[in-house]
DNA sequence: CGACCTCCGTACGCTACCGTATGGTGAACC
DNA sequence: GGTTCACCATACGGTAGCGTACGGAGGTCG
């Protein structure tokens, strides 16, 4: 465990095990005193951080757009041949919690969507992603309007497979299968 | 409201609210006190037909299972054609929350899908759909393997897609746009 | 009509969590 | 080495929900 470390503790330090606490129980895991004896600590320190619960829900929200949203983007920036962008695209996002444990906190955020604080974050992150992969088809030669729908195929396969795998594990190919799958999945969409 | 009937309520009645709220807010909606108060009653009627609030997040999930699972597929078994069946199943699966209300309760559902309770209901219901997909392919011509995957990217898609309608519905085609997103899936998926 | 059984209302204790108040501690700085 | 201030612990009151205890209303049947 953690008994070593008694240091003092930042905002940070609370939105990220406020995070942590997201993905795993949900908009209503991110409770004060939970957290806090999770950290070692107690309320006295986080009321000094922040002025409440809300504070804390939306610094974790803030915290996971900033760090989750472009590590998947960044990463697949990398490979210039497009053909080859699409198919690292879809071995990460399709590979599963191991491969981008971010996943876990869009799933977390679903019931909750309304809340006036998850919405605006949702949509964002939900814009920035089509906008990309649309673009994505685009570069491959697809007209707008194909780009679009694709896109959108891909997005919400993505969004189903990572609900499937958290759910139901065993319905999703992995390991070995996982390859074949992504073939399959990326000739049927790029397929004329 | 509801205050001519002041009739007594039995266990379905329970069961049937708790369904309600698991649709609305999720595993943790399915609270005694809060349900009682918009049945109209108290929880001195639930402790009476229910052991706790286990079993009442029980009753509601196999009613969700009976009532909801098989719906689709006997709407869709109508259309002989197997072209139309899976046109038709499309068209009703992307059509959102209004065609299709009891997709809401698989959302809620999703962050506690670990549930003991909760899990062994969500696989089952998930196998059936797959496996009724698979055959759909199957029966249109593709080979084994072929129609798993075709299978698995539908469903999936459709998971994402009442996820993306949920949470940011404006990224979702809906209206006059949904047809022509329909046929694009459509041919993208059975394209040989 | 009266005994009984089913069903429900009310009151109670218990736990978890929020937010506030207030005193304490340790490090930095003079 | 004392003072100050950022940071934390503790104790408190308030609310929501679970589960239990028990009494009361209304049908039902002898």
């Amino acid at each position: 465990m953690d008994v070593a470390e008694r240091k003092r503790l930042s905002a940070q330090d609370w939105a990220a095990a406020a995070l942590d606490a997201l993905s795993e129980g949900g908009v209503a895991a991110v409770s004060v005193e939970p957290i806090a004896a999770r950290l070692g600590t107690t309320k006295g320190s986080f009321y000094w951080h922040f002025s409440g619960r809300d504070a804390l829900l939306e610094a974790a929200l803030l915290r996971w757009e900033e760090t989750h949203t472009g590590e998947v983007i960044a990463l697949v920036e990398a490979e210039p041949d497009m053909r080859r962008r699409l198919r690292l695209l879809l071995t990460v996002a399709l590979g599963g919690d191991a491969g981008h444990p971010g996943d876990r906190v869009e799933l977390a955020l679903q019931p909750t969507a309304g809340h006036p604080l998850v919405a605006p974050v949702l949509a964002r992150v939900t814009r920035r992603r089509l906008d990309y992969i649309t673009g994505l088809f685009t570069a491959l030669g697809f007209p707008a309007e194909q780009a679009r729908h694709r896109s959108l195929l891909v997005y919400t396969a993505y969004l189903g497979h990572a609900q499937l795998a958290h759910a139901t594990p065993d319905a999703t190919p992995r390991g070995p299968e996982l390859p074949g799958y992504v073939d399959a999945v990326i000739a049927t969409l790029t397929s004329a």
